[in-house]
DNA sequence: ATATGTGAACGGCTTCACAGCC
DNA sequence: GGCTGTGAAGCCGTTCACATAT
């Protein structure tokens, strides 16, 4: 591992992903190389932004020429992790829980769910979902047993903040919140925050009139 | 309406959003002020951050006071408000525009799905769906009749760019795109994305070691 | 004394523009 | 000629710090 985390924008980590898409469907296609201005484009951004993000990963391109795409994809997998497989908890499982349960993306990208959790385990339907639905008790166990890091949470609003201090102690570092709260977690411990109303609501604020 | 929209950066969007949703918990509570300095602390942001926030809007506080909770929740949902009570679309019901049709999420900020669309409506189970599943041939006349201006894209990859480019030829002007593709769309659309593997994957980038 | 409103400083990401290499 | 790599400039949002109001 050449480069600090520290040194490299979190908005270039969210663009490798797309740079990696893009690149998937270029390397599918029989592309063996291309140049800054034409990924950039596929991508929506600019060609020197494309360029300064490949830079903080070393000299991965050739003047004239362009970049090899499959340097690329290597580079941007081994930097987003992609080799491992990580293990991940989703907690709460109502109608956003159980929608993602069902979502294969996240398998797709390298993680897998192990399982879910929730309060009443025993008034849920888990026919045809692909992972055992645990009752909350069993949580802290199962996070540190497993080696746990990450977390999805789907929890109502009311019970984020409750949810969340039992994740952190449990030993996860990581946490997707879907509930529309703000967590207050120690510095150590990352959250995104994933609010789909709020979403919609600002999209439907930034169409004109 | 006395602010012009375009100066109003994207970012205070957001944050209007968890004001609003802190304020709620305050006023329920019986909270008739509040200071920018303990409003600021619930809602994790600083709060010089704050009062610039709400100074877009006016000048709602009162120096050595601090702001109504109520004028700031009404303010908020005014400038947020026109948002509400949107029509909107689902396109494409595979897992995750299933699970987004019976999330509720939506209707409580006011937005109203009243269709989603699918290539095959016929082979999809639309048992205690909410809303019928059309077939897409009749997304145009439905979109055009309806005067829907927003919608939530779901399909595959494969399909993202095709089928947004029927909607904003139908009139959809924002697009909430779930789908993990990068949209070329015209400049007065607006579009969202949401990728949620990318999320994950981003977040596990973050987390130390 | 307390808390807002805001110009100014700061910091970080984006874009430009060009030197350097194929 | 074409394209990368990168210092410099530009831009935009955040934070500071203080004048101002109650």
């Amino acid at each position: 591992m050449g480069v600090d985390k520290v040194d490299i924008p979190r908005k270039t980590i969210y663009r490798l992903s797309i740079y990696s898409r893009c690149l998937k469907r270029l390397h599918e296609n029989g592309m063996k190389t291309v140049s800054s201005n034409s990924l950039a484009q596929v991508a929506n951004v600019k060609s020197a932004q494309l360029r300064k993000d490949l830079g903080y990963f070393g000299q991965l391109g050739t003047r004239g020429l362009g970049y090899p795409v499959e340097l690329l994809l290597d580079t941007i997998r081994d930097v987003l992790g992609g080799a491992t497989l990580q293990p991940v908890v989703l907690v709460g499982v109502g109608n956003l829980g159980r929608a993602l349960l069902h979502y294969d993306g996240f398998r797709k990208e390298g993680f897998e769910v192990l399982a879910a959790f929730d309060v009443k385990p025993d008034v849920i339907d888990q026919e045809g979902l692909p992972v055992p639905v645990l009752h909350d008790d069993l949580m802290i166990d199962f996070i540190a047993a497993k080696g746990v890091r990450m977390a999805i949470l789907c929890v109502p609003a009311k019970y984020g903040q409750e949810v969340a201090n039992v994740l952190v102690n449990a030993g996860v570092v990581g946490i997707l919140n879907f509930s529309p709260t703000i967590l207050q977690v120690p510095d150590q411990v990352v959250v995104t925050r994933v609010d789909l109303a709020m979403e919609l609501e600002s999209l439907s604020y930034f169409i004109d009139q």
